[in-house]
DNA sequence: GTCAACAATATTGTAGACGATAAACCGGCC
DNA sequence: GGCCGGTTTATCGTCTACAATATTGTTGAC
């Protein structure tokens, strides 16, 4: 028999409630309420109300007094200042992980490398942007900071609106490859420095990208926003 | 009349048990019981709980399922992993000070510089720490950089309990002060680059700093901790 | 037709009771 | 004396009901 610690019911409110948002199935500026989300999850109220607390505090959610919560929206501003953030802490991250990546790691590495470079030259560029967090979270793994884990991890979540918002930028998808190469090399070589300037340097090219792609949408906005 | 927005209780809950924390009136490991808390602070049981959710969230806090809530304790490594965040973080801040300064902001930096010398050569170490802290939060201000604020502010409410432990290390308080005024200097002279070097390297020496107290903390432990 | 006062409604915030769980306790057995 | 089983207790998790508040809708005067 499998040791399944029944879960209680405040932790799946947690992780079902922001599963939605991250899925998009509650969109941005979308109204919360406690009543609703308990039936549509089939849970009481109490624990819906103290998920919600928990997402606030997360950045996920905005409540106020007595007008309840909404799934908090997030600028293209704000957005950036969030890649920003994660370039820091991240960056940070990749110079642990060239300090500590084992043999096996860095050849693990090379293969989502390799798989990448597959799916660019397919042209598949979702199914890239899927191993690029792969890496990422690979990265991570191999870093062992879980300080800095949890807060990226926090600002990625922030981010999930954004994330496919830079893929279509001209000649991004190719750099983004040299970017990632670069930075699996230093790992390798464990050379922290080269590592962390490297992840940075990646990270502050997606806020440009980001910036672009914000850009070109205003000069002909998506119609399907209402 | 003022128009003083009157707080709900989950609000002053979550300020008043925070505030305890930070001010050690709860210490690491303490187990913090809902029914005492609510009766301590004169609030209901669900604003203690939810405020609890919430520490958690940020950290101050760690609970298990049926077991409660406890002052999260947080050793010597977790402490350099989180001056470590601060450090990437507070460096990207200290990039944007140097590219918004005002000059009337860069005069109060300086002056606030210019009371840390005093308190320096006076030997008041912890009116020195005080400016210290004031110090970064006003370069936190001039940077504007919200996203990186709060994650600044969650790391420096962790890491309350270690903030005085690096002030007797020899030597430490001199080379601070030297460390603080080129991040000054460098904000005044809009050199991003330099300013976010400057503070990276001001907060690695203090993680630094944090390992000899450490170290010689194991040496001859302090008798007061029973 | 517009605006203000007021009533009705929807939703959150708070209180209390009850069931669920884990730790502490107790008694018997070896 | 130590260990295993059940029992008790403290505390949390959840439910129900009610109070407080914001929003919406309605009425009436001008």
């Amino acid at each position: 028999m499998p040791v399944v610690e029944k879960p209680t019911e405040t932790q799946t409110a947690y992780q079902r409630v922001r599963q939605a948002i991250l899925a998009e199935e509650l969109l941005p500026g979308q109204r919360l309420v406690e009543k609703e989300l308990a039936e549509r999850f089939g849970l009481g109220r109490a624990a819906i109300r103290t998920a919600l607390a928990r997402l606030e505090q997360e950045g996920l959610v905005k409540s106020e007094p007595f007008r309840g919560a909404t799934v908090r929206a997030i600028d293209e501003a704000e957005a950036v200042e969030i890649l920003e953030a994660r370039a820091a802490l991240e960056s940070l991250a990749a110079r642990y992980a060239a300090r500590k990546a084992t043999p096996e790691q860095v050849r693990h590495l090379e293969d989502i490398l390799q798989r990448m470079q597959a799916r660019y030259e397919a042209g598949d560029l979702l199914g890239m942007s899927e191993l690029n967090s792969e890496l990422h979270q690979r990265l991570l793994e191999i870093a062992g900071h879980r300080t800095a884990a949890r807060l990226i991890e926090s600002l990625r979540a922030q981010n999930v609106r954004h994330q496919f918002r830079t893929i279509l930028v001209p000649g991004r998808s190719r750099r983004s490859l040299e970017e990632h190469r670069r930075i699996v090399q230093a790992v390798a070589a464990h050379d922290e420095e080269k590592a962390a300037q490297a992840m940075l340097e990646h990270l502050s090219q997606v806020a440009e990208a980001l910036r672009q792609a914000a850009a070109s949408d205003r000069s002909k906005p998506n119609p399907e926003e209402a």
